[in-house]
DNA sequence: TAGGCCATCTGGTCCT
DNA sequence: AGGACCAGATGGCCTA
């Protein structure tokens, strides 16, 4: 038998080992050690159906997260490796965008700025118009996304 | 059949 | 003290 090591029943003094004196008076026999073992057991099993919860908690977050990421193919879920790289890679390239988009505007302000009040007749002001990715080289180049490899 | 992925159990550590 | 978190072990399922 394995001695007494956990100290969590009250009827034991820490560092008291199987056979040894209890609080109580009587000593670590049979009764006393199964009564211990039936504790361990039950908080194992507690401490097992916690762990399963958060663990069903994280694949939830997982599933969420797979909802919003890209995934090349719909033919085969994303492992849980592969959604956190595409995670990461999907944020990096949103990120470029907007860092992008943030230059094309203010140059895009600068020129209109600039035509304005010095080259009027050779300019053609920004009116706002989407421009398709075939002639917006901006666009063809920031939508170019793809997934690390790994 | 080997390898990858996953769920679960378990013991240890940290935190409240 | 008890719960959360973590990492290692193990076994099942699936696919090339």
């Amino acid at each position: 038998m394995k001695p007494c090591k956990l100290n969590n029943n009250n009827n034991m003094e820490p560092g008291l080992e199987a056979g040894s004196q209890c609080r109580s008076g009587t000593t670590c026999t049979a009764k006393c050690g199964s009564e211990r073992l039936e504790n361990t057991a039950k908080r194992r099993l507690a401490a097992n159906a916690r762990e399963r919860r958060r663990m069903q908690g994280l694949n939830t977050a997982f599933d969420r997260l797979r909802k919003v990421v890209p995934q090349w193919g719909q033919d085969k879920k994303l492992s849980k490796y592969e959604t956190l790289q595409m995670a990461l890679s999907y944020i990096m390239a949103l990120t470029r965008i907007l860092a992008e988009a943030e230059r094309y505007n203010a140059e895009k302000d600068w020129i209109n700025f600039h035509c304005e009040h010095f080259h009027q007749e050779n300019c053609h002001p920004y009116t706002g118009q989407k421009m398709t990715a075939e002639v917006d080289p901006y666009a063809q180049r920031l939508f170019s996304f793809q997934p690390d490899s790994y």
